[in-house]
DNA sequence: CTTCATGCAAAACATTTGCAGCTGG
DNA sequence: CCAGCTGCAAATGTTTTGCATGAAG
């Protein structure tokens, strides 16, 4: 899904919940629907800043609670940088790759957790209704950046995001 | 491991550190060391207020945050309820089970994510680290209570925490 | 026009920090 | 003794809330 059908998307769940499309709340929406690098609400602030130098950050809290509760974005808490991100593009359960050193999130193409999430509700009986599933490491470029200062000639950087 | 061992351990770490056990930090090794229901901050201090009326909330994020530099307790936040668990029985990461009603936290056995994580390393290169993963869902108590609103007969309570 | 969103400021909240005094070893 | 811990209070940083103004529909 592009990011401008999944803005069409959000557009489309706020005006049937008769909801008012505000410029703020649409500019909100546009970075939501794409949502690079999950951005904090501090991130979605700064970007906006530009283009709505008055908004207020209560605003943006307000538009992503909303967008939440209509399991329309999904939120990720990351305790150690003490921040919320967002994930707009796809706001269902899906496993996450972070990168310790440069903080970058990725969406690793690993199967499904389905069985594994069968398997744990079958054991105990809990009827399993979500899950989180988070990876932490070092990311190929921060690797090759660490390398580099034992051993003063780094291999060179790989292109694109590491993934595959 | 019983939790009298894992609180021997506990000691025998702070000892070789040099630091001091205050019966203050004895009690809260002691908590920690069972990690019943996996406690935030605020479940120990309520706990130790019948033995430590005067203790401060301070003195418990000092010690549990020494003891997570340490290694020897795993952080749980829980953005949901705007607080942070603890578990100092197993420090290393393993899955979670939350029952989304009565908050209940519940280590089930299933099998190693240590394949899963592998595959993420090797498909994106990453140096994988830590990971978390917690599964949200209805423990088998509530979905019993929640069937008895229904049909008014509900079946018995299942004995047990619901795990195998 | 009416309702709802905005923006500001204050509040709420968990967590951290500074520091004087106390105490474990 | 005295380094390091305790307890209190103040500070911090994120998120939430109340309310008057303003704009969407």
């Amino acid at each position: 899904m592009t990011p401008d059908t999944r803005l069409s998307h959000l557009v489309a769940v706020l005006k049937r919940r008769r909801c008012r499309l505000t410029p703020q709340r649409l500019a909100i929406l546009r970075l939501l629907a794409q949502s690079v690098g999950h951005p904090s609400i501090e991130e979605i602030y700064e970007r906006l800043q530009g283009e709505f130098p008055t908004m207020s950050i209560a605003t943006i809290y307000k538009t992503v609670t909303l967008l939440k509760e209509l399991g329309e974005v999904l939120e990720l808490s990351f305790p150690e940088e003490g921040v919320k991100r967002y994930d707009g593009a796809k706001p269902y359960p899906h496993p996450h790759l972070i990168c310790v050193r440069c903080r970058r999130i990725l969406d690793p193409e690993i199967g499904s957790l389905t069985p594994l999430v069968e398997t744990a509700g079958r054991l105990t009986g809990f009827r399993i209704l979500s899950h989180r599933l988070d990876l932490y490491g070092v990311c190929p470029e921060c690797q090759a950046r660490e390398e580099g200062r034992e051993w003063q000639a780094p291999a060179p950087l790989q292109q694109g995001q590491g993934g595959i």
